[in-house]
DNA sequence: TGTAAGGCTTCCCATGATGGGAAGGTCAAG
DNA sequence: CTTGACCTTCCCATCATGGGAAGCCTTACA
């Protein structure tokens, strides 16, 4: 199968395919004589595997550390959850982060009339000045 | 003052200072025989109000529409609130998604052992195999 | 059999916000 | 007068993705 099969069977955009493997993350089976990149149904699923990772938040390079542990036949689930665990930290840590930026703001917000007046909360404190 | 003492008078690095000044969001108030740049208070409070901004999560575009909103002094209030806004629901949006990836991968985690064996949950469901 | 359409190749560029670093000019203190 | 700390511009890297050009290949149809 062709590049454009193996995307529209991944859900991996052709573009994506060719980056994926100049990083490395994943090689086509050969090439026909005229140059064409040749995937079979193990390429694909490679392919779905790094797509699910990559919805589920995982970076390229954990991804990476994620196939290498699924196809190791030795691998130990722990080593898999402490990725996992690590990423859901990091996970965490962004939303508190995210979370605590729409409190400031929703505050700010509910302070601002929101009407034709040049008067505003939201921009004093921006300004930095005190008044929220 | 110099970029130097600009910098630590905001907390904005110079080299952010200069990027800033590249895409016009801010300007020194002039330059000094040998080229370097210039900046008063003005300046100061503008790169304060950037870094709050940015603080807050807003993107460089969203600051700089701001920037020229608190400098409007015939702004009306209600243009400033649309901003944060829709700031406060594309924050909304992305922590809802990363808390869908969280309670995904919490439940993951949940039902993989995490000891020595290879049976992984998680690996499973990367792979597309049905199990948790 | 010729041609047109569409798929494939590689290569370069752009994003957004930030940092690193080199090469070279400038300034202030010793 | 030298040294070190500052400044200048310029280029490169990040992370994951998309856009697009130039050129080759394949397939389908007239």
């Amino acid at each position: 199968m062709n590049i454009g099969e193996a995307s529209s069977a991944s859900g991996v955009s052709a573009k994506m395919i060719r980056y994926y493997e100049q990083i490395g993350l994943i090689a086509p089976k050969g090439r026909t004589e005229s140059n064409y990149r040749l995937y079979g149904p193990e390429e694909v699923h490679v392919l779905r595997f790094i797509k699910r990772a990559r919805s589920l938040g995982f970076s390229l390079e954990e991804t990476e550390t994620l196939l290498k542990l699924w196809q190791d036949k030795s691998r130990t689930s722990a080593a898999v959850k402490e990725v996992a665990t690590t990423h859901i930290n990091d996970l965490e840590r962004r939303i508190a982060e995210m979370q605590s930026m729409v409190k400031t703001l929703k505050h700010l917000s509910h302070c601002c009339g929101g009407d034709h007046r040049p008067d505003c909360p939201i921009l004093d404190d921006l300004a930095g000045e005190n008044v929220a």
